[in-house]
DNA sequence: AATTGGCACGTTGCATGCAATCCCCAAAGT
DNA sequence: ACTTTGGGGATTGCATGCAACGTGCCAATT
């Protein structure tokens, strides 16, 4: 029925994740509403009525109202008291605040991962950057964009550390809700490309410097990038 | 054991005040319950049961429901689906990944802060520090406790960044609640001084690959510091 | 005409009831 | 004696009812 988000759903162990992975309604509404909310059925500033959505979702208002609150912790929606709550409206500051967060999370978690890969990893890294080289020769920019994902899921989870995976899939999960940031131009995806090799010849290499540097400025790039989309966007 | 019901938990929240505070009961029983879990009221691993705790605070299961999801997203509580809820139980290795996260996240903030910080706020850091000598000299550790609490709180601010702040207050709140580590003896207590001047003398000298790295270190020596009481406590 | 007071409606917040699930323990079978 | 299965008890999960709060409109007064 739903498989909406398809890959990161095997996370081994983690307190936050175990209780978001199996529950009950109020899971299964709270899943759904993000979702909606990531595919646009929801704007930012939309009024998120209870009732309406437990009509929606056909179950009571009890676990809508469940779900909202979760929602309204990892900050995918606004909650007021006794005012209801509405779709999170994100500044194209607050989206850079969370680029920033984000580059600086995964920088750190490339560091230990240089140090704390598993070979099966190091192998999984680097057969995914040979996929995407593949995928840049077909200019598939849809499969870059998934492999692009995976890999930079290879080393979040390779700083083997539960509590920076968890902040840095938590935070790519919010980003990627609010701007699904594709590579839409080639131009991109190459320039991706080639800084990804840098930083897997490092990893390979065992070269911390190198790769906590390259993968800083990795996100960085991304960040512009996505602050260039952003002020096209607003100018319109 | 429920000894719940023996004690007269009728805090001193007057139907007045209960009724001004803006935040619902949901709020209210959250905050408290968290705070008995930090003053240990409730150990880890002890059951919560919903009845009960809608007893103790003297309301409907309905916001206690609420108040239990919370601190389960914030990982204060472990939620198990039509099992209840359990008091979180960290393993000395769960505490060492949080310290080792809020190292980095720390560390990160403070090389954002020798940058971003604002006059007032560098004023207010040289001034914690001075406080934080003579309570040295005065051999006051709880004041030093204190001191050393908004010190990292003021470089936390420093960064100018709301999702780093929040990652790492949360992260703070979140081991600081399960290990109330104050600096039981003088030793650890001058190192952490003398630690602290170094990352102030580079935060007024702009040299930020000194305050980050140090603030680091600074960070890392906690954390040993934690271990050695953990493996301590756990060797009873 | 503008402002303010009040009333009514809609929505949220909390309480409670009922059904579903899980745990524990006991009893029977191998 | 050990394993397995079934039933009883208790607790969670969800639904619904009622009260409280906020909001918008209309009227009355200045």
């Amino acid at each position: 029925m739903n498989l909406a988000q398809s890959t990161d759903t095997r996370t081994p162990t983690s307190p936050l994740a175990r209780a978001r992975s199996r529950g009950g309604l109020a899971e299964e509404v709270s899943r759904k509403l993000a979702n909606d909310i990531a595919l646009g059925v929801f704007m930012p500033g939309e009024r998120l009525d209870e009732s309406t959505l437990a009509a929606r979702f056909q179950v009571s208002r009890t676990p809508v109202r469940e779900a909202l609150k979760q929602l309204a912790i990892t900050g995918l929606v606004a909650y007021r008291l006794n005012r209801g709550s509405v779709v999170a409206e994100l500044s194209p500051l607050q989206i850079d605040h969370m680029f920033e967060a984000m580059g600086e999370i995964e920088a750190t978690c490339a560091r230990h991962a240089v140090v704390r890969m598993t070979e099966v990893e190091r192998n999984r890294l680097s057969e995914l950057h040979a996929l995407s080289r593949t995928a840049i020769q077909n200019s598939d920019v849809n499969a870059y964009d998934n492999i692009n994902r995976d890999f930079h899921l290879v080393i979040i989870h390779g700083s083997h550390n539960p509590v920076l995976i968890d902040m840095a899939l938590s935070l790519r999960h919010k980003i990627f809700t609010f701007r699904r940031t594709q590579f839409r131009n080639l131009e991109r995806m190459s320039a991706s490309f080639e800084e990804h090799s840098v930083i897997v010849e490092a990893m390979l290499a065992h070269d911390v410097v190198t790769c906590y540097r390259e993968m800083r400025a990795h996100l960085l790039s991304a960040r512009s990038a996505a602050a260039r989309v952003s002020s096209t966007e607003s100018s319109i």
